[in-house]
RNA sequence: GCGGGUGUCGUAUAACGGCUAUUAUCCCAGUUUUCCAAACUGGUGACCGGGGUUCGAUUCCCCGCACCCGCACCA
């Protein structure tokens, strides 16, 4: 089969409703993207998966929805607002980007070998800022001359810097609080609560979908990299001395994951992150990553984040993470395993996964060989011809009958049975279902499967039946 | 953010300093059709945005925005 190109699965993803640019009527925002019908309902079910298999399906896991503007506290304990803020130089000969803090030498760009040529350092601050209380909108203001007066501060460049937060007059808020830029932290600061309010036995995880904001520099790559995006995140407690058991079964639990998500197994692969490229706070991580046409990315990461979390807020607010075993021996800071999911990313890597195409009767077909379970779309219900007004009322009876048993399921009665099985198969519906002139005689529909094209008969009452064993 | 390129119906495209902006497909309505994009009729739908030059700009120029490629970035 021939190498599934990126643009394909973007155009198709427009063109069928799945996902379309940020703001596009108004030209567009550079790395947001929306959802449309079926790309809602597609990452519904991904995020719906997850919630099921890690929280639900397990005795030790319990969900947080924590908010995502918090205290500016959070991230100074946390490392971001250090981490996350480089001062870079640009070089004016090679245009190179470096560390102004890095430097060997501040005169000298290490790219080109030219002197004298960089810029000033420029603050690159990946957390999205917003303030809390009301801004000003407007600054040209009446305000008192002698008000501005005290608050000149005339520097030694010539630059005169006024601090307009203290003009009484000036509504400004210099609150600043950043978008959360990874969920992690609302998990962390609320391990207290969960603890005193549950108090789980160690070891138990807590886990939380929700969005998270990164001011990247050059969002590329369709749904990969954007500002925008969804995690869903566990922070998984242990005892100290039994991270590395846990680290591996949650190894194995990953791949369980990429499995119900219908991805090929030789597509995904674990990179394991050496010393030097891991975060901050990581002893061990593994990068797992998959084959997209773009080429080998991140799909998700696996860090043995330590107590290095913890104990921060614990320095920082003064509380005590400590965990009090019930058995009565020694209390102690649980370690962290951090599996880290981006739901965008999954969502792209089950599209690429899904995309085939291949000949029916000799035409190019495309569609999405999703799971049964990720499809937006269960089963479309069809008349074999809508012109025939006893085919179109008994397939009618047969939709109300399986939008009650199947939920997510489409009337089609659009051009002509092929055209219908064609658009389904493209939106990745796995059946369906069509009423003809011999349902007339005896209650029997037809099945027409998306992967082989190939029908079954059967009655009606026992189609639901029938579909609810095919995986609907 | 830097350098280069691109921007015309949903998608893919054609042309043009000047008449109602082309074609295919998709989509919508209808005729027809007894299971895999048949045919026919009709219909909706676009010059990325803002300035400038010009009698007149989708076309030329400038600025912005978006996308693509390369670099850098991705704790």
């Amino acid at each position: 089969m021939a190498e599934v190109k990126l643009d394909d699965i973007v155009s198709l993803a427009k063109r069928r409703g799945f996902i379309f640019q940020g703001s596009e009527v108004y030209g567009g925002l550079a790395g947001t993207w929306d959802y449309g019908p079926l790309g809602t309902q597609l990452k519904r079910n991904i995020m719906q998966l997850w919630w099921r298999m890690f929280v639900e399906d397990r005795d030790d896991m319990v969900g947080v929805d924590a908010a995502i503007l918090m205290n500016q506290k959070v991230w100074q304990a946390s490392g971001h607002v250090d981490t996350f803020t480089d001062p870079l130089v640009e070089c004016g000969n090679c245009h190179a980007r470096l560390r102004a803090d890095k430097l060997a030498d501040p005169n000298t760009c290490p790219a080109c070998g030219k002197q004298g040529t960089f810029s000033e350092p420029r603050q690159f601050n990946m957390m999205f800022e917003t303030k809390i209380g009301p801004t000003a909108q407007e600054v040209h203001l009446r305000i008192p001359a002698e008000a501005i007066k005290q608050q000149l501060d005339l520097a030694e460049d010539g630059m005169v810097s006024i601090d307009v937060s203290r003009i009484p007059g000036i509504p400004v808020s210099t609150d600043v609080v950043y978008l959360r830029p990874e969920t992690a932290q609302g998990i962390f600061t609320n391990y207290k609560n969960v603890v005193d309010t549950l108090y789980p036995d160690v070891p138990f995880g807590i886990a939380q979908q929700g969005k998270a904001f990164r001011n990247e520099i050059s969002p590329r790559d369709f749904i990969f990299r954007s500002r925008e995006f969804e995690q869903m995140e566990i922070e998984y407690f242990v005892n100290p001395d039994q991270w590395e058991s846990a680290f591996q079964d949650w190894v194995q639990r990953v791949h369980e994951w990429c499995e119900a998500l219908g991805l090929p197994e030789d597509k995904v692969h674990e990179l394991e992150v050496p010393e030097n490229d891991r975060a901050h706070y990581s002893k061990r991580t593994i990068d797992f990553e998959y084959d997209y046409p773009i080429g080998r990315e991140e799909l998700l990461g696996l860090a043995y984040r330590t107590d290095f979390d913890l104990q921060n807020i614990e320095k920082a607010s003064g509380k005590s993470m400590q965990y009090r075993p019930k058995d009565g021996s020694a209390p102690f800071v649980p370690h962290v395993i951090e599996p880290s999911f981006g739901v965008e990313r999954a969502l792209m890597a089950v599209l690429c996964a899904a995309y085939t195409e291949d000949e029916v009767h000799g035409e190019k077909r495309v569609y999405l060989k999703l799971p049964p379970h990720l499809a937006p779309v269960k089963v479309a219900v069809s008349p074999l011809l809508k012109n025939k007004p006893e085919l179109v009322a008994k397939a009618n009876e047969v939709f109300a009958l399986l939008k009650h048993e199947c939920g997510a399921v489409l009337w089609d009665d659009n051009g002509n049975i092929g055209k219908r099985y064609r658009r389904q198969d493209e939106i990745g519906t796995p059946f369906c279902v069509t009423v003809d002139f011999e349902t007339i005689e005896n209650n029997s529909v037809t099945i027409r499967s998306r992967d082989t094209t190939e029908q079954q008969r059967v009655a009606i009452e026992e189609l639901a039946t029938e579909l609810h064993k095919q995986g609907i």
